[in-house]
DNA sequence: AACCTATAAATTGCGTACAATTTAATTATA
DNA sequence: TATAATTAAATTGTACGCAATTTATAGGTT
């Protein structure tokens, strides 16, 4: 009986593994930016849904997050005690939730745009490779 | 005061983003075949270790991982209840955990080896650009 | 109208992640 | 050599992720 090839049981030829360190790595550098703002990263992406939609329902939200009701309900009744988020189910469907920005979720906008320009500091590769590694991604993500 | 500019805070702007939600989405899909031979994908990236390695201190396994004892030492006693590591004090320095591999863990390798041949059939992305992912993945996590 | 099906959130339960602290062992230093 | 500093794991507490289930509402069928 021939020898088995377990190369491909590496981690050092896996793909998933470099990104799923990577992506951790970046949010840990997000971190110490993210606490001046009171946000952790997923409160974070899920406010900038919000600064750009105003209102949306939680299904919405989700799909452009990848996250569902079991992350997002938690998540959301924390942005509403901070105040930045109201959660009403819509008058028109009752099983829809409508997550809304309050003025002072637009407020920290402004000092949220602080954070990207920090972390394009801590920015270790070229951007011509930035936008090859996003292409690959979204190409991973939504294969078209 | 001029208009602001606010696109950094775009969600389709961050690179982050896609990276996060990527990881997650490939974990998700290794899920099924990690089912038939009950591991968590953090256990399996753990277990890699192991079939290379046999022994070694919780904080080396970490190092590979970008793991803390916090995240280990949980995940390493369900690997021990399952029977497929040991975990000892060392003998020369008490303050560190050796963890070993069992037979049991050994054998589980055999089975694992079909993880990665039917993760292939999933693949999206062209192999010169799974090279290119994984070069640039690397570039930001280990910068020399 | 009564019933069936589908859908959206919420809930439950388990397993990470990780910062911060604690405990125990080792090493360095006065 | 007593003590201070360092190190490795474990522990604690908070916040996700996500599969599976439950609850509530809406739409379709007879």
């Amino acid at each position: 009986m021939a020898q088995e090839n377990y190369d491909a049981l590496k981690l050092e030829n896996q793909i998933c593994f470099p990104l799923y360190a990577c992506s951790r790595e970046i949010i840990r550098q997000y971190k110490p930016f993210l606490d001046e703002i009171d946000l952790t990263y997923t409160q974070y992406i899920a406010m900038m849904v919000m600064w750009e939609r105003k209102a949306l329902t939680v299904k919405a939200l989700g799909e452009y997050l990848y996250l569902d009701s079991g992350t997002l309900t938690p998540l959301l009744k924390k942005l509403e005690q901070k105040g930045l988020v109201t959660r009403n189910r819509s008058r028109e469907d009752e099983r829809n939730l409508i997550v809304r920005i309050t003025p002072e979720g637009e407020a920290l906008k402004a000092q949220a745009i602080h954070v990207p320009e920090k972390m394009a500091q801590c920015a270790r590769i070229e951007p011509w490779e930035a936008t090859e590694l996003y292409r690959i991604l979204y190409k991973m993500l939504k294969p078209d």
